[in-house]
DNA sequence: CGATTTCCATAACGGCTGGTATATAAGTGG
DNA sequence: CCACTTATATACCAGCCGTTATGGAAATCG
């Protein structure tokens, strides 16, 4: 049992380390976000970082371990819109919040253009595999939420009692990841913002 | 000038070919398909084309050639529901050809799951820059068309005056790239049928 | 001061990458 | 039958991949 905190904690034995871990490991994010797992290659990543390999490997395990924590901060940091758009008080709500978050997200100049989720579940060679599959778990936690989230706004009168909330649920997903895909592709935030702005006239209610 | 025709000439000198050049092109085809540009090694195309290495490079030229011919494969035998698309009546005609035909494609049980061109585009190392503009201008070519489509259909009274006809084709492709990554994550076909039907719903007129 | 522990830097590892040189086989034209 | 042309098969190339062994540098502990 530790009696330090884990965050600030200072290792009193042996040679202090030279870099941050979090800032590398917010270097090693942008990217993976930008290139994808099997396009960032080790030497990408020593690079954006700025430590050797050696370095690397002692305070993360590999490449796969690294993506993982990676992928964790994405989550918690850059992601996090995903579960404020869920706590809004109408359906509505919820597809503005989310496809806004995106479009901000997606767009910001200071993130790798698109969805980090979807750049990495695309496609890869046999051996990304099990990192594809850990991507795509997440993804259909995120979906299962919103799912629920639809079927309980569906009991509270959001949709006509006719409405098919696992489709819209499909149907927001899919204009999200679309949206990624043309960010990705070099569309303006002009263009998405129109995207968004129809598929929201599209939007069933209010 | 030639007299024979070009398909099936018969080449009068030399060792004849012992494989079929369309069969190993339909095969790289799949290979791309379903790993990528990068994702597929040369190991894996010749495995799959059912020749060796000097054969491949003797017929295609080299891994990039190759891809850019089953690229053309790709738009002229799967791909060509797009323009079958454009030449509905209406512009609902239009969205229904296009999303259902997109649907039989990523579903269809002999071929990968997705689009091709999302796949290929979406993330890759500084290598593949190249692959992926191509890829991306071949998708600009066919937003336009839906775009120009679109206009026309404004004119035509399919939307009502004051319709986005730009924000709507990039709804359309967005749904659309959309299943393709959820096809890609293993969606079913009943799945992606509530997302088609879903979005249909949603689209304006008629 | 050693002794110990941890980290950094260099360099190397086996394996795979896309791409080829070389030698042989299988056809046609003379 | 022989010369020529083209395709195939084997083996190989340099270069990059992710990963790690080795040796020295920098800190704390006794």
């Amino acid at each position: 049992m530790e009696i330090e905190t884990a965050t600030v904690a200072t290792p009193h034995k042996g040679r202090p380390r030279e870099f941050c871990v979090d800032m590398a490991l917010a270097a090693a994010l942008r990217v993976f976000w930008s290139k994808g797992y099997e396009g960032a290659s080790m030497a990408d990543l020593t690079e954006a970082m700025g430590i050797t390999k050696p370095s690397l490997y002692a305070a993360f395990g590999n490449k796969e371990a690294l993506f993982n924590k990676a992928l964790d901060l994405y989550e918690r940091e850059k992601a996090d819109y995903m579960h404020a758009a869920l706590d809004a008080p109408t359906a509505r709500g919820v597809a503005e919040r989310l496809m806004y978050g995106a479009l901000d997200m997606y767009t910001c100049p200071e993130n790798p253009n698109g969805c980090l989720g979807v750049i990495t579940s695309v496609a890869c060679g046999a051996e990304a595999e099990c990192i594809r599959q850990a991507v795509l778990e997440r993804g259909a936690t995120a979906k299962r939420a919103m799912l629920e989230r639809f079927a309980r706004a569906k009991e509270e009168g959001d949709f006509p009692p006719d409405t098919d909330a696992e489709g819209l649920a499909a149907f927001l997903t899919a204009v999200n990841q679309g949206m990624s895909v043309q960010a990705g592709a070099g569309a303006t935030r002009a263009e998405l913002e129109r995207l968004v702005e129809t598929s929201l006239k599209l939007w069933p209610g209010r």
